[in-house]
DNA sequence: AAAAACTATTGACAAATGTCAACGTTTTTA
DNA sequence: TAAAAACGTTGACATTTGTCAATAGTTTTT
C-alpha cells in the first residue's frame, strides 16, 4: 500500500506533499504470495524495492543445494540485489516471500530521476545506504570472530523480530551454520 | 601528500580546480611510522581518513587476546570506524600502519561541510559508500557459504596484491580461521 | 654482528561442526 | 479431513578446525 510508504518517508524526512505524490506515482505495486519469486537466480534485478507488508528472504543456492540466507527484510525495508542492479549481471540470489507481501517497485532509472531531482530523498537513501552499510560490517565482523553459540545469540538479541518470525533453520542459514548444530547449541543452553 | 589525493579525486569526478583546493585545504596531514596507530581501541573515531601512501589495518582484538582483522587499507583507500564516527562511541577496532603512511585526515564536520557545498563531492564520497556496501555484501557471501579453502582461494583470487602485502596469518585473520588451518589449507593444495 | 621478534610449518590431540538417517510433531496443501 | 510437506531433534560417525607446543627460517632491532 501507498500509505504505508507515505508514512516511512515521512518518518525520515520532511518533503512537499507534492514532491512525495510525484515520487509515489513511479511506484509500481506488486502482490506476492507465499512462496513467490520476486527475484530469481539468472535474472538481472532491475528495480528499488520497498516491502509494504509481509515478509521476504534472500538467498542463493549452492552446488550441493544448500540455501544461504543473505537477508530478512519485513516490511518497512527494501531488498534487492544492488550488485545485479548496478551491474546489469545476473543475480546469483532468490529474493522469495516467506509471508504474503505487498511491494512497491521503482524502476532504477525512475529512481534514479527522482534522487537527482529532490535532494531530501536522495539524502534518505544514502542515509540507508549509509546504515546497511553499518549493519554488513557488524555482520562481517560477527563472522570472523564470534563462535556459533555467540553468533546465535547475538542474532536473537539483534533481530528478536526476525528470529520469532522464522523457522530456525533459516537463523542457522544465516548465520552460516547448520541447522543441526543450531538445534545441538540450542539444546546444549538449555541445560544451563 | 596532497598531490595523490588529487588525483584520486581527478580519475573519479571533474571538479573545478579551485573546489578541489578548498576542499585539500582542510585536510590535516598525519604520518604514522610502522605499527603506529592511527585509532585504539576505546577511543572515539573523528574523521574522514585517506590513505595516500604506505598500508593499514583495522582490527579488534577478542578477550583471548586474538585478534580479528575487518580491513585492509593500502594506498588511495580510505579508512577508519564509521560506527564510532557517527555514533561518537568508543571504537572496538584499532588501525595501525603495516608499513609507513601518509594519511590525509577530515575532522568530520569539515568532511560534511564539504560534501554540501560540493555536490560532486558528495556524489563521490556515496559512491564509494555504495560500493563499499557491495564489497561487504560479497565478503558476508563467502564467509556463510564457502569452506575454508574456498574463502582462502577467493581471497587471493579478488585481492592479489593485498595478498602478497601481508603475512599469511593476517589472511587467516580476515577470513576468519587459524593460521594452523590456513597453512594447511596451503600444503593439502600443494599436494594436489 | 648478535639478539630478539616474527613467521610459517608440523605433530598430537581435543573440540566443534557437518552429514546422513530416523523419528515424531506441526503446519500446509489438496 | 487426509495426505504431504516442513520442521526440529537426536544418534552415530566422519571431517574440519582449533589449540598447544616445538622447530626452523626469516626479518627486524639493537
Amino acid at each position: 500500500m501507498l500509505e504505508v510508504f507515505k508514512k516511512y518517508i515521512n518518518d525520515k524526512v520532511s518533503m512537499p506533499e507534492d514532491d512525495l505524490s510525484e515520487i509515489l506515482s513511479y511506484a509500481i505495486l506488486k502482490k506476492l504470495r507465499r512462496r513467490q519469486f520476486l527475484l530469481q537466480e539468472g535474472d538481472v534485478w532491475r528495480y528499488n524495492a520497498f516491502v509494504s507488508s509481509g515478509f521476504l528472504r534472500k538467498y542463493s543456492v549452492d552446488d550441493k543445494g544448500t540455501e544461504h540466507i543473505m537477508s530478512f527484510s519485513p516490511e518497512n525495508y527494501w531488498t534487492g540485489d544492488r550488485e545485479s542492479l548496478v551491474n546489469e549481471t545476473p543475480s546469483k540470489f532468490n529474493i522469495e516471500a516467506l509471508e504474503n507481501a505487498e511491494i512497491l517497485l521503482f524502476k532504477k532509472d525512475d529512481f534514479d530521476m527522482l534522487c537527482k531531482k529532490f535532494p531530501l530523498f536522495n539524502n534518505m537513501v544514502n542515509n540507508i545506504l549509509h546504515r546497511s552499510f553499518l549493519t554488513s560490517q557488524n555482520r562481517i565482523h560477527s563472522s570472523i570472530s564470534l563462535t556459533s553459540e555467540e553468533k546465535y545469540n547475538n542474532f536473537v538479541l539483534k533481530f528478536p523480530s526476525i528470529a520469532n518470525r522464522v523457522p530456525q533453520h533459516m537463523i542457522a542459514s544465516y548465520i552460516g551454520i547448520s541447522p543441526e548444530t543450531l538445534s545441538r547449541i540450542r539444546s546444549q543452553a538449555n541445560k544451563r
